[in-house]
DNA sequence: AAATAAATTTAGACAAGCCTAAAAATATTT
DNA sequence: AAATATTTTTAGGCTTGTCTAAATTTATTT
């Protein structure tokens, strides 16, 4: 069984190393966990005893498979609890990410199969984020920001990837919900901003702001 | 902000020191959470320091106002998920309690506000034990263990104060479940044990489990 | 390629929470 | 009331997870 302060660890990495599995920087770890490199490599050292990172030294870490199940694992769980806070307890969109933090690291895992099933196995998140299955699979189709889509790809806002005030009033300002039918028409090279039908009406919107909605075909 | 360690024990301590709230002997704490008595005057004194218990050396501990507070508030949180848990997530009566003993510890007044909201407010957990609101008032009427009851009294079986799997089969063998109706015919002063009819049925029963069965009239 | 800067690791320290063994206080016997 | 037993506390130590400061390695400049 892992501790609280491993599991944290370990989704840092998971999260921070892409879906190519990229060893992650020891100062990465430190910035995304709010700790010290020196901290962050103490925990290493324990990590790679448990088999659970592969780790050289100057050479950054990366998840063994172990880990990377452990990870997955925790996710699954944050992700269901968020879904159970927004639907079944009335929680406001940027009030469940805290909670849920605490939740994933509930031992139980009688608890989440029967919230999974509780919850009728939702496949997406409230931040449009897919929900692994119990045996670690995503559900086959991703949601991804809007900026990675090519110009004439089309879909609908399934999430955002930040949770900031003032991102979300200035999406309203943008007339962009959960749902909202969204089409690229052109990519402007310059800055990399977006020429884009929202609900059929064009409008312009910056990189910044298209690398955090989420769209899933 | 309490840590884990220290709600553990301020939740001992209540359950241990009664209604009236007399002082606890170290050993006792010692043995309610399975550690060794210098750890309880260890931490003791960093409560005391805290203003959370009341203590002189050699002469036990009793929790202070705000002591009994938060032990209260955890109480609360630990029945209300053990609701949760069997009427929302299906779980058996003996499967609740070691999960109930993780979320407890989970930091949210707005999580367990809510949590009481969907579970409809309810008054006793599935031991039959009394939920605090949110004042940390108990409901008026308490359950009792069946052996406390007079001859000719009768009552519904609310909970048990034991989930030991072997007392759990044998009142199954004896058709006693949550919801039952029992009727006390005969107490046996020589035992201590208990003549009864449950759902009509007479039978036999020692004094030790009916120390375990919770009533309520 | 040498010098400098940045990233990472090591060394040593600290708090929390636990332990064992020994000392001190309290309770119980005789 | 003295002797013995029990309870509780103290002293010192261990592990986990953190920190700062210094040393080392890798990356970037010049």
């Amino acid at each position: 069984m892992n501790t609280l302060a491993e599991e944290n660890y370990l989704k840092a990495i998971f999260k921070l190393s892409g879906k190519q599995k990229e060893a992650v920087s020891t100062n990465a770890i430190a910035e995304e966990l709010e700790t010290k490199a020196s901290s962050v490599t103490d925990m290493i050292k324990k990590l790679t005893e448990k088999k659970l990172v592969n780790y050289q030294k100057y050479q950054g870490t990366s998840l063994t498979k172990k880990g990377h199940e452990i990870a997955v694992h925790i996710v699954r769980k944050h992700r269901l609890w968020e879904v159970f806070l927004l639907k079944k307890l009335k929680f406001q969109w940027d009030e469940v990410h805290d909670v849920a933090e605490q939740l994933e690291h509930i031992k139980s895992p009688k608890l989440v199969e029967h919230l999974d099933t509780f919850l009728c196995f939702p496949q997406y998140d409230p931040h449009g984020d897919p929900i692994p299955n119990k045996n670690g699979e995503f559900p086959k189709s991703f949601s991804a920001p809007l900026i990675d889509f090519a110009a004439g790809s089309k879909g609908k806002v399934v999430g955002v990837s930040q949770d900031n005030p003032a991102f979300l009033q200035y999406l309203d300002k943008l007339e962009i919900q959960l749902g909202s039918k969204i089409q690229v028409i052109e990519k402007i090279e310059f800055d990399q901003s977006l020429e884009v039908k929202i609900n059929g009406k064009a409008t312009h919107i910056s990189s910044e702001v298209a690398k955090n909605i989420l769209i899933k075909q």
